[in-house]
DNA sequence: CCGAAATTACCCCCCACAGGGTATTTCCTG
DNA sequence: CAGGAAATACCCTGTGGGGGGTAATTTCGG
């Protein structure tokens, strides 16, 4: 089996500094970087050009998911192992369309992380058992009978990162020079497109996502 | 110096892996064990004595704090370790009432973890730099003049559990058998007893607490 | 066993938010 | 450059949440 080269990615040095623990001594891979962001992620993948890319999802600058767009406009066929807290069909459906090859959770252990480094450096797909149940369960779907996208708009991140912050409508239209319908209207898409009912959803949602700092 | 014996807890076990892969071959520290939510993380302290107890905040069962409370309950001189992800002022200083010796990020490096350890298992109090500094800025007491206490209560916890959940004031009247107003009560309590004014501050509070699965 | 805290339940008011439209301009991308 | 998506802004409606009380009963710790 040839060597599994890879490039780690996570905002959290103690998890970085673990996956590098864990690996460093197993001959089948070879850690050839690391970054905290998607940003870094994408510019270092450009230059290393590792075999598996292995993303944490919730992190600062560019979350998991738009790092994972970026890396695959790139380089089609980059390989893609995404860590998370948590499995969300939704969330993982948006993860696949998005190119991702892998997806395990945070608490799965070394022997599981080793598979699903081997899996996916061979080309393969490798979702977590807990995953895989999930996926083969009833399809809740939030994306509408259309299809419409499903992603926020950049404004409507925007409104979403205040509503999250506490912010009231008014305080919003305020800070943003917009009127207090403006918002109104980006709150109720928002709601719409994602299938929610109120904004404490959007709470968890954007959290999931680490478009916040908790 | 003395042996440091550890006993390591978190819900994900690629930290604890981390964490175990960081410690193993550093003759300072020896890990005696391992746990996985507070009521583990009790027990077995009990039965391993460990001079730190490292400890997640983010747990399912029984989270960081509650479990830092149980173990100062059983032994006072309990030294504990917290890891966590954010750095909030509040917490904080919930924590150090519980009697936490040690607070890091999770974003902290190995040689950070290392400080905190020698340092808390020495018997001194050891803040990350970033909390430090949260620490020494202007004081931000959600707690009222008076003293109350604002830690919500258990019937509040399932109603904050309820709203984060997404339900409105009366899918939780009947799902928890109570009228309107008791939860309508109950709701507006909890927002002034932790200083919040809407509900999506509630679930990065639980959140943060590790009350919810995300 | 007593008192404080917790839990239950009600009153008032009012505005912000959820839900349903429509319409204009601005901005990209093919 | 044309067409569609995004961003802006408005209409109307109604309910539920946030803000301010009061008060009964049950629970539980000292």
């Amino acid at each position: 089996m040839p060597l599994i080269t890879l490039l780690l990615v996570d905002d959290q040095d103690i998890i970085l500094d673990g996956l590098n623990a864990l690996l460093e001594h197993d001959d089948r891979f070879s850690i050839v970087g690391r970054a905290s962001n998607g940003r870094e992620a994408v510019a270092k993948a450009r230059e290393l050009r590792p075999t598996v890319v292995v993303l944490d999802i919730n992190m600062p600058v560019m979350d998991g998911i738009e790092a994972a767009r970026a890396l695959r406009a790139w380089r089609a066929d980059q390989k893609i192992l995404m860590l998370s807290m948590y499995a969300n069909q939704d969330f993982v459906n948006e993860l696949l369309d998005a190119g991702v090859s892998g997806y395990i959770l945070k608490n799965a252990g070394r022997k599981e992380l080793c598979e699903a480094l081997v899996a996916v450096g061979s080309g393969l797909r490798y979702l977590s058992r807990e995953v895989k149940e999930l996926m083969d369960g009833p399809p809740r779907r939030v994306r509408k009978p259309g299809n419409e996208s499903i992603i926020p708009t950049r404004r409507e991140k925007e409104i979403i990162r205040m509503i999250v912050g506490e912010h009231s409508t008014q305080q919003i239209a305020e800070s943003l020079g917009l009127s207090h319908a403006t918002v109104e209207t980006h709150r109720k898409n928002i709601l719409s497109k994602l299938g929610m009912h109120n904004s404490t959803g959007l709470v968890r949602y954007a959290l999931e996502r680490g478009w916040m700092a908790i």
